[in-house]
Formats: C-alpha cells, sequence, structure tokens
DNA sequence: AAGACGAAAGTGGTTGA
DNA sequence: TCAACAACTTTCGTCTT
C-alpha cells in the first residue's frame, strides 16, 4: 500500500485550521499563515513504476489521468485564438470553420444526460472532499463508486447529491477515514436521515463490503483534534484492544467508547482533557463518555488519581 | 466558576411477533 | 404494522476542585 501523507495539523504552530488556496495551489494554515504545502496539486504519474524498465515502458505525456472528471480527464481542447500552428493568423475562412469546430467539439465532450449528470456529480464530490478535508484516495474511490451506480442505473428517483454524498460517505469507510453521516451530510444540502437511507440503499445493491468501523480509527481523529501526544493514542489504542478483549464494546457505539478511551489516556498522561471538550470532538453526549469511562475503569481495573 | 457525577425522562432506530 | 427494547441524549440538581 502506499502511504500518503495526510496534513491536519500546522506545522508550525500545530493548528488545525487550514485553508486550501487552490488558486494557488497551496495548503495554508489559517492561524499562522504558514504554507504547509505548495503542491496540493498532483502533478505526478498515476501509475508507479517498480524498475527502469517499467518506467521507460509506461513513460507517457499528458496530465495524470483521474477518475475526477466526467471524461477522466482526457481532453482536448481547440484554442479560441484565430492563429495555427505556426502562429499566423487564420484566414477568415479558416477562422469560422475553426469557430464552428470548437462550438461542436466542446458540445460533444459533455453529451448527454448521462454525461452530465456525471459532471455535475463529479463536481459535487469534489466539493464535499475539499469540505471534509479529504485526502485524494478517498475522492477517487467515491468517484469510482459513483461511477459504478451510474452504470447499474441506480440513481433514478434519487437526487444526484444525495448518491454522491453516500458515494463519499461509504469510501471514507472503506479507506478508515473516518467520517460521520452528521459530517457528510453538513458538507452537502442533505438531511442526515436521507444520507443514511441513500447509504443503505447503495450498500443493499452494490456487492461492496464495508468495513463495520472499529473505536480504534476514531482514536486518531480525536487525538489529532484535541491536539495529544502520541502516547496518549498508544494508551487509548492499548485501552481499546483491551476492551475489545472482554467483550465490553459490543452493543456500544464505536464513538463513544473512543471518546472515553481517549478520555482515560488523557488522564493517565497528564495532558488532561474534560469531558466535555472530548465530548465536543466525538459528537457524543458527556454521559456517554461518563458511562463508557465508569465501565472501562471498573472492569479493566484502571486507577485513575487525580 | 468550572468540571464531574448521576438520576430521570425523552428520542430515534432496530427487532420480533 | 406495532409495541418492546437498548443505546444514547437532554436536562437538571448536587458534589468537588
Amino acid at each position: 500500500m502506499e502511504q500518503r501523507e495526510i496534513i491536519t495539523r500546522c506545522t508550525e504552530c500545530g493548528s488545525i485550521d487550514l485553508i486550501r488556496d487552490y488558486e494557488a495551489g497551496e495548503l495554508v494554515c489559517e492561524h499562522c499563515g504558514f504554507v504547509i504545502s505548495s503542491t496540493l496539486l498532483d502533478h505526478g504519474p498515476e501509475w508507479r513504476a517498480f524498475d527502469a524498465e517499467q518506467r521507460q515502458k509506461r513513460t507517457r505525456v499528458g496530465a495524470p489521468l483521474t477518475w475526477t472528471i466526467h471524461d477522466k480527464g482526457l481532453s482536448t481542447v481547440i484554442d479560441w485564438r484565430g492563429r495555427d500552428i505556426y502562429g499566423r493568423k487564420l484566414k477568415p475562412m479558416q477562422s469560422a470553420w475553426a469557430y464552428r469546430m470548437r462550438k461542436w467539439h466542446r458540445r460533444s465532450k459533455v453529451s448527454g444526460a448521462t454525461d452530465r449528470n456525471l459532471a455535475f456529480a463529479l463536481s459535487e464530490l469534489t466539493k464535499i472532499s475539499y469540505k471534509l478535508n479529504l485526502p485524494k484516495n478517498v475522492l477517487e474511490t467515491a468517484s469510482v463508486l459513483y461511477r459504478r451506480v451510474v452504470r447499474q442505473r441506480l440513481i433514478r428517483g434519487r437526487s444526484i447529491q444525495g448518491v454522491a454524498a453516500a458515494s463519499m460517505y461509504i469510501a471514507c469507510r472503506q479507506c478508515s477515514i473516518i467520517r460521520t453521516l452528521e459530517e457528510v451530510a453538513s458538507a452537502t444540502h442533505i438531511s442526515k436521515k436521507e444520507l443514511g437511507r441513500n447509504y443503505r440503499f447503495l450498500l443493499r445493491k452494490i456487492k461492496t463490503k464495508v468495513p463495520p468501523v472499529g473505536p480504534q480509527s476514531y482514536v486518531s481523529k480525536f487525538v489529532n483534534h484535541l491536539i495529544l501526544s502520541g502516547d496518549t493514542e498508544s494508551i487509548a489504542l492499548k485501552i481499546l484492544d483491551l476492551a475489545i478483549e472482554m467483550r465490553l464494546t459490543s452493543g456500544r457505539g464505536p464513538a463513544g467508547m473512543a471518546a472515553a478511551a481517549t478520555y482515560i489516556a488523557s488522564v493517565l498522561t497528564g495532558e488532561r482533557r474534560t469531558q466535555g471538550e472530548i465530548a465536543r470532538s466525538a459528537q457524543v453526549t458527556e454521559v456517554t463518555i461518563r458511562n463508557r469511562y465508569k465501565e472501562l475503569t471498573q472492569k479493566l481495573n484502571i486507577k485513575i488519581d487525580i
């Protein structure tokens, strides 16, 4: 598996408020203005070469292929300047011809309802992924998924945005990037309820296995959000491992479970965060954290002195 | 004053007849 | 289709730091 770097925090000041400036192609910290990365756009090839021979074979020109543009980025445009390849001005007749060609060429690119649908949906997916700060592989996964949905004619009677959002949610799950239904819903104009409906519908129709989310996947999200150390993270994960082993997690919401483990870990390492803080970032209530926390400390014999 | 604790009532979704 | 049910939330009063 290729490891992708997912930047969620400013490398200068640690702030999590990062702004993506796509005009400039930069990832900028809102807090201190530090430019973390100036290569937001992926100019690399979509393939990987394992040796020189492969590299030689696979070399080709053009932008990398992507599934997020309706024609996979394979597009040609006819230049609008009335000049030929040598830079000479075209004769009036030639330039009229070029104009007509341009017009029909443009029309043929996004042809028919299906393609327009796809183009709209993919731009929608892109928007959602920006809002949720998702890495590119999730966006690609969602795009592939959406294409499949379109191919199987499953969008009929459902809104494009709804299906797009559901695809994105599934893609997140498949890539083990935790985004709740609420978060995805709030990045779109779709209610949580409808998103859930669409999600279940797609799951039933498409033979896609979506691994159930374990509480562990939440921990890194909370740790990032609350700016806790790696020690705290690994302790929280250990607590969860033990809890799973002792079957304390069955039937419990993973978010609450992870929140409680994070809370305990933060107290143990002295980086204490309040229940309220963790509750807010976990989108559960303090009461739930308290209940899980009580169960965990009792059953696992964790002594906490404050 | 803020955080932690816990009781009690309310909510939305699942399950099984 | 409906009621029972478990998990979770909301609300609120009390205790602790």
